[in-house]
DNA sequence: ATGGTTGCAGCGCAA
């Protein structure tokens, strides 16, 4: 079984004896991260190499970030949405054993109606275009990440608090279900439709963590032929309960090997 | 409580 995971990991400078110790605990043959906040001459190569992943980064000083490492060699690398000239670091496409994935954090939006808004509307249409591609070639892809999109009531915490707040607004969820339904399979919700508190990002403030106020903004999104083949699901809470971490808990899948 | 915390860069901005 090859098991692949999704990781707003929130800075890898800052993270990394945490991502090191998960990484040796865990062995996922493949992890997309976001918002690694680092430029690629920063990023920490080596120490990841050492534990025989193979690394391709899309970096950016500061903000954004992304990076897919694998057991297995990565071949046609594409950085950012192909057919978006985008000056942000928000996208990443790879090969691997055969499978295609890719990496993305698309934009948090801030507030519904500003600016930065209208981005992430944007950068959800080019995703969407992008995937419509994607998908024609009828084979194993998953494109995992942070996708700052609650899907539903049910993946929040207090659906009233946040009842069209940006993470939540129905345009987001109109472009979040309108890639979904070109034909994705969302990994997690797929294997536990009912389960309730299934929470991928928790706000550093308020206490939320201790409190469970999370939300579901992450996601591992499986073409058909890889679908076919998903054996499991999870969240990584364990990860994020330790100190220091991440305010986002990794998403995690198992596919069964079928090459 | 238009608050709270965190990371980066370098004390304001993004999340």
């Amino acid at each position: 079984m090859l098991t692949i995971a999704t990781w707003n990991i929130n800075s890898i400078r800052m993270r990394l004896p945490l991502l090191l110790s998960w990484l040796k605990e865990t062995a996922p043959d493949i992890v997309l991260l976001q918002e690694t906040k680092t430029s690629d001459d920063q990023f920490p190569r080596e120490a990841i190499e050492d534990l025989q992943y193979n690394i391709a980064i899309s970096g950016q000083k500061s903000y954004n970030g992304v990076a897919i490492l694998s057991k297995f060699p990565l071949e046609d690398v594409t950085l950012g949405i192909p057919g978006f000239a985008d000056d942000q670091a928000r996208y990443l496409e790879a090969v691997t054993n055969g499978m295609r994935v890719a990496s993305v954090y698309v934009p948090n939006g801030s507030a519904v109606g500003t600016d930065k808004y209208q981005y992430k509307l944007t950068f959800l249409k080019h995703l969407y275009a992008h995937t419509q591609t994607l998908l024609t070639y009828d084979e194993a892809f998953v494109l995992g990440g942070d996708f700052n999109i609650a899907p539903t009531d049910q993946d929040v915490y207090d659906p009233e608090e946040w009842h069209e707040k940006i993470l939540c607004s129905t345009p987001e969820r109109e472009g979040l279900r309108s890639l979904v339904y070109l034909g994705l399979t969302d990994a997690l919700r797929a294997l536990h439709p009912h389960q309730k508190e299934l929470y991928t990002w928790w706000d550093y403030r308020r206490g939320d963590w201790q409190n469970n106020f999370g939300l579901r903004i992450d996601h591992l999104l499986l073409s058909p032929q890889a679908a076919d083949h998903l054996t499991e699901a999870f969240v990584d809470k364990n990860v994020r309960a330790i100190e220091k971490s991440s305010d986002h808990a990794p998403v995690v899948c198992g596919i069964n090997c079928f090459m």
